[in-house]
DNA sequence: TGGATTGCATCAGAAAAGCTGATAGGTTCG
DNA sequence: CGAACCTATCAGCTTTTCTGATGCAATCCA
């Protein structure tokens, strides 16, 4: 390699005295370079003559490559740089769907670019699916619904946010939802095992909503979908509709009294919170809190 | 470089040990070399977890570029290699325009290919001219017309070309031209001082030859030029009318008897011929030979 | 479960490569 | 002819690179 640069520099200066100059080496370290490159490959590079070095027709092709090959390699060593600041390493998390539909692709912009040399692996699905997966030691760490402490892991608030009715796209005024006394509703719901499902459904009883129909299913696509094609409506976080990915399909109302789904983070207490997890996990709040903030100005 | 080599071995058998087998080495010299990088840039290209290495983002982009950055040295060393045969080192030759204008082309492409590493630069200029110049050092070697020896150069024979009859295209017999008692002709000379002119206006008066009227110009193109326009003719070494370059503008007999035009090498007596003059004016002689053999296919 | 195996990190010493400063020999310029 | 400049070469030094041994962690296998 520096036998490469050190014959480039010659090569352009047509001297290895100057060479050696402008390489902060020395003519005889420039002389023996060169004299290494023609007698290992058996070619006269530069004809020494009249106090002169000039190039030989080998050295012109020669030069041509050698700026390649240092370009090539100044390149690599310089994306290689831009590596150097961040976390290195790896995390998997497990994220419920609230998360995903807003919340996880602008945060995973910007973890990229704060910790290029970090990897982050996803994976989705309902909360206690999650926490069986933390403790098992699959994921380092989970979001899920606030949960009470169990034995071997570690509960942590990550963030809250409002409950919202969402329905069809039907030309209602855009305020709140008045619970009490709501009329008899046709209302999707997860499955029973879902800790938001039991807390919905606590609170719609609470304030003595008529449920007329409730459907369970446990996916939140089929769920919406089921929404945008009828008179099926939903109770869900604020978060999961903080994108624009639906357009103008639905109705976003807040509730009367506001609902609040508090979101915790779950870790293994023995193994604690790597750095990589950590940095993530306070981009991923900052990405939930910047939704929010988004859809409530006033603060 | 090795870094890269060691490194990309590194990245793609994904285990040191093998790494260092593939290329050689030894287990512990790997892993210094990835540790070199890794403390050098700050970058952490694997991440050691369970007995194995796994490559960061990091080590994957670093990883195309050094492959570009090795290919292209590894041609660059490729490239240089080709010119590890033949002569290196440049000579200077003058010729004259007989040789020039069929001759050179061809020996000038098998000469690069015999010694792709040498350079030659060719003078066009007459006899008396180049003679000078290689008196004065400025050239390796001359071809000319035969010339007795002077004081400080030497002579050897280089080749022979018989003289032709050069006359505009007209439809006559191809055979050979009898001087003896030939009708009066316009006849094209070079100039006085020229070696060849005199030996032809010698012959051509022996033979009784009537000459109309006579021009000199020592530009063979101009020569050439006029005598397809006219019915002036020239009489002119075959050497010179072995290409195809003029397609059929002429007539090319050859003379009865034959005149034939002795052709030598001129080189400095002091310094001696050099390996590449030397070997230039055999390519060069073969390249005159396989001219003349082509049209005198009996031998 | 516990010994054997495998794989990486680390270290000290050996080997190799690279560098330096001095010197010699050649050319150019005044 | 001498001064200035250039490259080649050499011996010795410095730095880098390589090696083999050892330690540690994880895995495999009985």
């Amino acid at each position: 390699m520096r036998n490469l640069q050190l014959f480039v520099a010659a090569y352009e200066e047509r001297s290895f005295t100057l060479a050696a100059v402008r390489e902060g080496a020395t003519q005889s370290g420039v002389s023996q370079h060169v004299r290494n490159l023609e007698e290992r490959y058996g070619v006269q590079l530069f004809r020494r003559e009249k106090g002169k070095v000039l190039p030989t027709p080998a050295a012109d092709v020669f030069y041509s490559h050698c700026l390649q090959a240092l370009r090539a390699s100044d390149t690599a060593f310089q994306r290689l740089k831009q590596f150097s600041f961040g976390l290195a390493g790896e995390t998997s998390v497990g994220l419920m769907p609230t998360l995903n539909a807003a919340a996880l692709a602008p945060a995973l912009m910007l973890f990229r670019e704060r910790h290029p040399n970090a990897h982050v692996s996803v994976t989705e699905s309902y909360s206690a699916a999650l926490v069986d997966r933390v403790i098992a030691g699959d994921l380092d760490v989970a979001v899920v619904p606030a949960m009470p402490e169990m034995l071997g892991i570690r509960i942590r608030n990550f963030c809250a946010t409002p409950e919202v009715m969402v329905t069809r796209r039907n030309g209602a005024a855009p305020g709140p939802v008045r619970l009490a006394g709501l009329g008899p509703i046709k209302l999707v719901l997860p499955e029973l095992a879902n800790v938001r499902a039991q807390t919905v459904r606590a609170l719609l009883a609470g304030q003595n909503v008529e449920i007329a129909e409730s459907i369970e299913m446990n996916s939140m696509m089929a769920t919406l979908d089921l929404i945008s094609r009828s008179d099926w409506c939903a109770i869900l976080p604020e978060l999961l509709m903080a994108t624009k990915t639906y357009g103008d399909a639905f109705d976003v109302r807040p509730l009367d009294p506001p609902i609040t789904l508090q979101l915790v983070t779950v870790e293994s207490a023995a193994s604690g919170l790597s750095p990589i997890a950590a940095a993530f996990c306070d981009v991923l709040r900052e990405s939930c809190e910047a939704l929010l903030l988004e859809r409530h100005p006033q603060g």
